[in-house]
DNA sequence: CTTTTTACTGTAAGTGCTTACATTAATAAG
DNA sequence: CTTATTAATGTAAGCACTTACAGTAAAAAG
C-alpha cells in the first residue's frame, strides 16, 4: 500500500540512491534513468515521506503561524484576514502551514522551542497581538529561527512588518477635523500594545496641531472586541454629552459603539460620528458603512509571507512599513456651519 | 545543540532503548531509572523529534483541516468561526493542526492522498463547503483515513456533523409568517450545496403549510458573499415590488442585502424585513441587529473535533445533527394589521 | 592499445527513535 | 545450593530517505 523509493528501485533493478537522486534532480543520473524512475514513481503512486526526508537532513517545509489564543467570542479578525494571503504565498513557495494559538498569559518558557523542534519548523510568523514584550518572541530570537512578526525586528533572522498606525491615527483625525469635529472621544485598545499607543499618538498630534484640547475622560481603553466598544461608547457619551465624534482603535469596537449608540437613540452619523480602524470586510456592509483606516490585510499578509521566504533564503531581515489608506464611507458627518 | 535520546543515554551510561522506554512509559524499566532519565532529559532540554518517532511507527499527531479556498475577499466565516473550538479540543487531545485550503474547482486526483501521506496525517476534518460530491471526500474514504465532515457520513472511518438546515429554514420562515409576511423573497447560496437545498426546503415547506404560493422569480442564487447579497436584493425588489421580507441563506448575503436596500432608500425592517443564517459574531452589531438562525459554531466545532478523536480511538463513525436556534433581533418587523 | 577521464550507478553510513529479542543479574522456588 | 522466574537493561534491526564515497564501464587522450 505504501510505496517507497525502495519499491521503485526494486521494480527497476536500481539502487535506492539512484532513485533518490533521480527524484531530487541531483546531477550524475542518466536522463533515461530519470525518466524511467519518474514514470515508475507515478505509476506506483509514490509519495515522498517528508518525515524521512527531514531525518535525512532536508528541511521540513513547515511554517508555524502563531497568534494569540482566539478571543472568547471566537473571533480574531487579524487571524482570518491575514491568513489567506499568507497561506497562499507560502503554498506557492512549497510550504505547509501549521497553526499554533498561544495563550500569552500563561506562556511557559521553552514552549516555542518545543514546538519548533518537535515539528522541525523551518520558520515562524507571529501574528499581531504578539509583541516584543512577549517571551515567545525573545525565544524565537534565542533559538535563531527565521521569523516574521508584526511589530519590531528582533534579532538577526527576523523581519517585521507594520502598518503606520500613527499615520492612520492622523488620517482619521484630520478627516474628523475637516468635517468640523472638535470634541472627539477615543476608544483605544489594550494599553500596552504598541499599535494602540501609536494610533492614539497620531490622534493626539493632530488635535494639538489644531489647537484642540483633550482630556483624559475622553479616552477609554477597551479590549478590541465588540462588547468593550459598547461599554466604552456608553461611558463616553455619558461623561461627555457634547461629544460629536468617537474614534475607535479597531473596527470591532466601532461596531459595538455604533450599536450601543443606536440603543441609546443616538443616530450615527447624524448625532455622533464614529470611525474604525482595520478595514475589515464586514465594515462595508454595516449601517452606516463604516469610515475606517485600512491597512489592507491582503497586502500585509502577502508581504509578511514573502519576507519569511526571503529569510529562508538566507537574506537579511528588515522592517517594512505600509501606509494605511483612509476609507471614507458614511459614518462621519460634516458638522461645519 | 540538538539533544537526542542518545545524549541522555550517554550521560547516564544507559542504552538508548532504555531511555526510550523510560520516556514512553513502557513497562520493564526501574522506577529509579525512569526518574533519572526524566530528570536528565529536562536538564538537557530534550525534545523528542516527532519525525523520527513517526518513522519508527508512531502516529504523527497531526490533523489536517481542509476547507474551500478562501473567498476572493479573504473571508471564510465558517473557517474562522469553527476553527477555534476545533483547535482547542484537538490541542487537548495532543494533536497539532495543519491547514489546507483547497481549490475545489481544479481539484486534482490524489491530492489528498499526497497531503496525507507526505505529512503522515492521522486524521482530517473537512469544513463546510466540501461536500460529498467533491472528489476529495471520496478520496478520503478510499484511503480510509479517519475524517469528519460537515455533511454526510461517507465510508466507515467517517463521522459527519450537520446543523438541521431544513429546520432552520422552517424556523425563520415561521417567524416571518407569524409577523404577517406573505410575500417573501429568498436569496439562496450555490445551488448544488446540500445545506442550500435544505434551507430552501424548510422555507418552502412552511410556505406550503400556510397556503402561500411562491414563484421562482422570488428565489435568487448568490454565492454566499456580501456582494452577491447586494445584487440579489436589488433584483428581488425590482422584480417583486410588493415583497415584505427576504430570507437569506447566510449572514454575509443578508448584510449585503441590507446594505443594498439602504442604498435604494428602503428601510430595514420598516420597509423590508431581512433575515440571515449562521449567527456570525458580527451580526449582533449590525444596524439593525440581524435576526438569524444560529447553529452555534462553537458547539459544532467542539463536537466535530471530539468526533474525530473518537474515530482516532477506533470508534465507529456516526452522524450528529444539531438543531439550530432562532436568534430574534431587530431586522424583522411585525406587519400584521 | 594502454591510460586517464568522464558518466553513471552502487555501497554503506547516518538521521532519531521504537521494539522484538537476547542477555544478565537478582529473586523465588525447589 | 541449584534451577526456574522475573525484572531490568542491552543489542540490533528497521523505518524512508540522503549523500559521501567507491566502483565500473565507456569514451577520450596519449
Amino acid at each position: 500500500m505504501k510505496v517507497t523509493i525502495k519499491d521503485i528501485a526494486k521494480e527497476l533493478g536500481l539502487a535506492v540512491s539512484t532513485v533518490s537522486r533521480a527524484l531530487n534532480g541531483s546531477y550524475g543520473v542518466h536522463p533515461n534513468t530519470i525518466e524511467q524512475v519518474k514514470k515508475k514513481a507515478k505509476e506506483l503512486g509514490y509519495i515522498p515521506n517528508l518525515g524521512a526526508q527531514q531525518m535525512a537532513g532536508k528541511s521540513s517545509q513547515l511554517i508555524g503561524i502563531f497568534f494569540p489564543e482566539f478571543d472568547i467570542e471566537g473571533v480574531n479578525p487579524d487571524f482570518f484576514e491575514l491568513l489567506p494571503s499568507i497561506q497562499e504565498v507560502l503554498r506557492e513557495g512549497g510550504k505547509d502551514v501549521i497553526i499554533f494559538p498561544v495563550k500569552l498569559a500563561d506562556y511557559r518558557n521553552n514552549l516555542l522551542t518545543e514546538w519548533v523542534r518537535k515539528r522541525n519548523l523551518e520558520g515562524c510568523i507571529f501574528l499581531p497581538g504578539i509583541t516584543r514584550e512577549d517571551n515567545i518572541l525573545r525565544e524565537a530570537q534565542s533559538i535563531n529561527i527565521p521569523a516574521v512578526n508584526f511589530g519590531k525586528v528582533v534579532g538577526d533572522k527576523c523581519s517585521a512588518i507594520g502598518s503606520n498606525s500613527r499615520e492612520g491615527g492622523r488620517m482619521i483625525t484630520e478627516l474628523l477635523i475637516r468635517n468640523g469635529h472638535k470634541i472627539i472621544g477615543f476608544i483605544n485598545g489594550p494599553d500596552h500594545l504598541f499599535i494602540c499607543k501609536e494610533r492614539y499618538a497620531g490622534f493626539y498630534e493632530v488635535l494639538q496641531e489644531n489647537g484642540i484640547t483633550h482630556n483624559t475622560s475622553q479616552v477609554i481603553h477597551g479590549n478590541f472586541n465588540g462588547k468593550s466598544g459598547e461599554d466604552a461608547a456608553i461611558r463616553l457619551i455619558n461623561e461627555n454629552p457634547d461629544l460629536t465624534a468617537i474614534v475607535c482603535a479597531n473596527d470591532l469596537m466601532a461596531m459595538g459603539a455604533i450599536s450601543a449608540l443606536a440603543g441609546k437613540g443616538a443616530k450615527v452619523p447624524a448625532d455622533v460620528s464614529v470611525t474604525g480602524f482595520d478595514g475589515l470586510y464586514y465594515t462595508a456592509y454595516m449601517n452606516p458603512p463604516l469610515t475606517t483606516v485600512n491597512h489592507s490585510s491582503e497586502r500585509i499578509g502577502t508581504k509578511a509571507a514573502e519576507m519569511l521566504l526571503e529569510l529562508l533564503n538566507d537574506r537579511h531581515g528588515y522592517h517594512h512599513t505600509v501606509t494605511p489608506i483612509l476609507i471614507e464611507r458614511k459614518s462621519v458627518s460634516d458638522i461645519r456651519q
